[in-house]
DNA sequence: ACGTCCATGAACGGTGTGTGAACGACGGGG
DNA sequence: CCCCGTCGTTCACACACCGTTCATGGACGT
């Protein structure tokens, strides 16, 4: 997903966490020259502009970023309580407010609404390790850009290995974790799946799951660098 | 000014006080049929749905008064920070929300703002995916420049997951999200539905609604954007 | 070198899904 | 008021897929 510009520079320490927990991208840049130069090839996802501490400078902000050549949108702009009737006449410098002290939920759920409405879409829920992708959306897994053809069983397997990397697991957590029961005998179904995950992944990545023996499987690196 | 539609019925004190502090006028309502008999001539001009009671009754009642013959625009809903997260899935329920407990001056900056972007602002009530395009004034929908002759829940069914393209939904899913209420066995209705709409896109586009086994069903390909 | 553990291939059985058809509720027209 | 067409729902059946199991051979460690 492209950057959210972040505006002033530096910005508010609790609006960076509150957008890093949210999981958006952004970059800081205090006036418009900044912005320009910061921009990324795709462009910006949006805005958030903070009014907290001098108002002022960031209407000014708002105001610039919306006369661009290709005005910046969605806005969103954070402002104090005592600010709000400021907000009168300046009805077209942002597309959505949120009140400070900022509230990450509200943050989040302002964002997704925004975005949702000005059609960019949502940003979808992914696993990365590495070269691998999983969509927990779609339930897609792709390796080098290459959608991969998982079963059910395949995908969630998968999922819960790539969720906790370099961790073991034994057969037995496995079947209580993924398969989701007490299971009697057949710890070997574990072992067909992680094959046939192995074959899917191509012979190139196949050593992201690897085999501890008399213990169970790893995924990705171990942390001491094996 | 024609009066805002106010749910529930009766609304809690604080949103009315911060209603007529603010001047607007509004009228309580408690369900669609309420909504109906209470219109007047000129139409509401807008709604604010409290969600801070009975949150599944405010989120039903939106639901209705957005498919009525001509959906109720805007719609402000209030909504608990406990509840935020339900408002996923959920963004086409509402114009804009506000955290309670309700601060009057927030409440009246946001019926500003929404009232100016939509009176200016032009909402696009038209859905696109590739060649499909769903006309949501008109309840018609095409392909390849060519009308579909879908009925009501067909058409429903295909808003909802071309709303969402790319996401993985379970029957369970859509029988509450479309359908609209709990359902007691019956999950294959889905199934059906889903396969006279692949029937009629045409072979063509049937791989538009793609099934994802022992999970359910998804339009459109995903978004492997990071 | 032996035993344990695991990879490989193939085959079985179950479950989920597509498909066709029919039932029943609802609404419009004769 | 009845008939009939439409549409949503349900049921039965068949098939493809997929999870599971088994048998076998090889790899690793003691």
């Amino acid at each position: 997903m492209e950057p959210l510009l972040v505006h002033p520079e530096p910005p508010p320490p609790n609006l960076t966490q509150a957008l890093d927990r949210a999981g958006y991208p952004w970059l800081a840049a205090g006036g418009l020259d900044a912005a320009d130069r910061l921009e990324p090839d795709e462009g910006w996802a949006g805005a958030v502009v903070c009014a907290e501490d001098r108002p002022e400078e960031a209407f000014a902000a708002c105001r610039a970023l919306r006369k661009r050549d290709v005005p910046l949108s969605p806005l969103l702009l954070i402002v104090t309580h005592e600010r709000l009737a400021e907000l009168e006449l300046r009805e077209d410098l942002f597309d959505d407010f949120c009140l400070a002290p900022l509230q990450p939920a509200e943050l989040e759920a302002r964002l997704k609404h925004l975005f949702w409405r000005t059609g960019t879409g949502t940003r979808p829920e992914l696993i990365e390790y590495g070269q691998l992708v999983l969509n927990l959306e779609t339930y897609q897994a792709a390796i080098d850009s290459r959608p991969l053809d998982l079963t059910y069983m395949e995908y969630e397997l998968l999922k819960f290995l790539a969720t906790h990397p370099g961790k073991v697991f034994t057969r037995e957590t496995l079947l209580s974790r993924v398969w989701g029961y007490e299971y009697y005998g057949g710890a070997r179904t574990v072992d067909v799946h992680i094959r046939r995950l192995r074959a899917k992944l191509t012979e190139e990545h196949a050593h992201l799951i690897q085999t501890v023996r008399s213990v169970g499987y790893r995924f990705g690196q171990s942390r001491w660098g094996i």
